[in-house]
DNA sequence: CATGAATGAGGATTCATTCAT
DNA sequence: AATGAATGAATCCTCATTCAT
């Protein structure tokens, strides 16, 4: 009589909702907000179309909450990374390969960030749950360039920001774009050894970056 | 009677297409495939919307012209780059800053291969004009690479389509991803500092990650 | 568990039902049948929307209590008047004066038979209670126009319900057609000198006709 | 072949718009703007529910041309008449039994004058259609009472626009009110001897009122 | 007496597309 | 080569009402 929540019982608002979210995030993803079609949505869920506009007032309204409880999910993700007792080559490499694993297993999200962007992010904007998003990735990237540098790892002075982005530009572009890149390259951007051999790059590239000095070429130490 | 094309005629059908496809463009890369509207195309042209479908057949033949057009475009881009003549490193930062600037100056491009990509590049896989780009870039990389290790410029033995990869991948998402990234990170990518520093970054972590050795971390030689 | 009436409980029967009555004859009267919301009325109420339905049926229900309690009030104040000791000239004014400011004060009344007769008083003729309405103003004004004919106030014999609805007509026409009559002739209603005026106007009207001789042009005195 | 307009061809924008129009009115004034139905008013036109987009692009649009169209043809009414030769009372009773007799044939106007009268005018207000009505009544009563004090007709001072309220109340409310008025007082408006006296009687008061002297009884001749 | 969750039926509106000229 | 009028088929959304507790 105690436990009440997550068992089969018919007036569950909480998941019904998850049950509408988890559907729509496949179908916005796949088909895009204006593409993607309410009754489809609900057609696919345990409930009734009735229901996704008594919880979420509108095909917008729901596209937002499927947009944060996306952004939700990584920021936990993120958070329990334990970086600060690994040497900063080894942590760097862990971050980045914990960025790329997330996009590689969650195409879903990587495709609604970029149904977001046609759309000029204007939901993420009205999202104060989103834009209170404090992206604590920043601070573990600088933290790492800081002890890289004390310990005479890296050389550079790189801005955490962008080192991020070039990061994050690889991981995602992997997953957003691999149909187009896919279909010029004729190369299948899914296979094992790829996914493995481009995981091993991104991180090489970042830290041989971070490693040569900046404006010039790399010269050796001597 | 026997010159017609080019000229101020009302009814020119070369520039009448051409009139419907610029429009077409910016609203297919603003709302996208399924958001962007016939009437609203149809108003901001020369002509009525029955000619759309007069000279296209479809919103969806509509659309394909549009992707075609822009590819079209770039690949003339590439193929005038003269690289040959240039040392490896300089070659290959030229090639680099090409394609920063392209996707900088043409964000309608990025995002109609966003929107694409979001419908798993289906019409351009229906596209022969498309898929029939051969792909140049690949060669000039694969060949720059080569003089590079000849001469030892480079040390890392890449494949050129990842190393192709791990410069779009950054230039395309600066400008694909700019709403959501800026939104997260409170940060303006179309600032003019940031651009330069974005594109010397860029060549400077691929040109590193082909200086460095393969295989674990870059040893410095002696 | 005595008494239980008009004391501060929270499960007040009485006042929960006159709560809602409250806000459903302004939600109505404000929208019109059709156009109210029950959700708008649950809303501004204390209790929730299923008690509505639970005291009251359905919309129809709480619209038709609605209209009823709305009659039931002017039924009190027509029947608080006392004419009989007053002279003919002097009743009648009392009594118009009497219409005119329950029209003027009540708003919410007036509007609602405006939205009763769009639906041809189809709930009206349906409640016993607004059908057993002994109308006793014309018999006040039956009695008025006999006591003012006995003693040469007044020249016409006029028909009683005829003279009730001249003035009914035009104290309920200023209430009633407020804002397009107020539009068309950009005159503000409300404003309090207006209202005074329109106030003896109605009165000078209705005593000037009942003096004035049948069946014929006023011949001028002299 | 010169003629083209008003036959029936298919395509005859006007006639469309024109059966829309008459059907819409209808609808309109016996449910109300919230009460009627676009899928009722398409199924009674000779068109479809699309046409009704097409050329009004919402329910309110339509409503506000029904609108517009009804306040349209009482202008031309009004307009029409041609009181300046007839004796000031004879005017007078002339434009009252204008009035009178356009509103007793067309409830259906005054039905949405009702109608939007519930919802505080507020199309009337968006629409500069109906805002710019010059209302030639006014200038009509003005002229008229001018000249019955000037000939002795009249001897009240009386405001033009109060003497039109008091007209228009009367002859509105007649038809505006009829089912509750009928319903109370248990009497039919529509019986031929009713309409006749009414007629008679609205004109007796407003000549009888502009006759007696201001601020005070009349005083009977002799 | 009271309530949050749920809903079927219907209602307004939109959209790509075609017809007649 | 060009066009204004017309449309069927969705598509989003709303509303009064009821169920389970």
């Amino acid at each position: 009589m105690a436990e009440r929540q997550g068992n089969g019982r018919k007036n569950d608002p909480q998941r019904t909702q998850e049950d509408i979210l988890a559907v729509a995030t496949e179908e916005f993803s796949t088909h895009g907000l204006a593409g993607a079609r309410v009754d489809a949505i609900a057609e696919r869920t345990r409930t009734s179309k009735r229901m996704i506009y008594y919880y979420f007032g509108s095909k917008e309204g729901l596209y937002l909450a499927v947009l944060e409880r996306s952004y939700r999910r990584i920021r936990t993700l993120e958070a329990d990374l334990e970086l600060a007792n690994l040497p900063p080559e080894k942590a760097l490499r862990t971050l980045i390969e914990t960025t790329f694993d997330h996009d590689e297993t969650n195409p879903d999200f990587v495709r609604l960030v970029s149904i977001e962007n046609i759309h000029h992010a204007a939901h993420m904007l009205r999202s104060e749950a989103i834009r209170e998003l404090n992206v604590s990735v920043i601070q573990m990237i600088e933290a790492i360039i800081a002890r890289g540098l004390a310990d005479g790892t890296f050389r550079r002075k790189a801005d955490p920001i962008d080192v991020h982005m070039l990061i994050s530009a690889f991981c995602f572009f992997r997953v957003s774009n691999r149909y187009t890149f896919g279909t010029i390259f004729r190369r299948d951007l899914s296979e094992k050894a790829t996914i493995e051999r481009h995981r091993t790059m991104i991180a090489d590239a970042v830290i041989s970056y971070l490693k040569s000095a900046e404006g010039g070429p790399v010269t050796p130490p001597g």
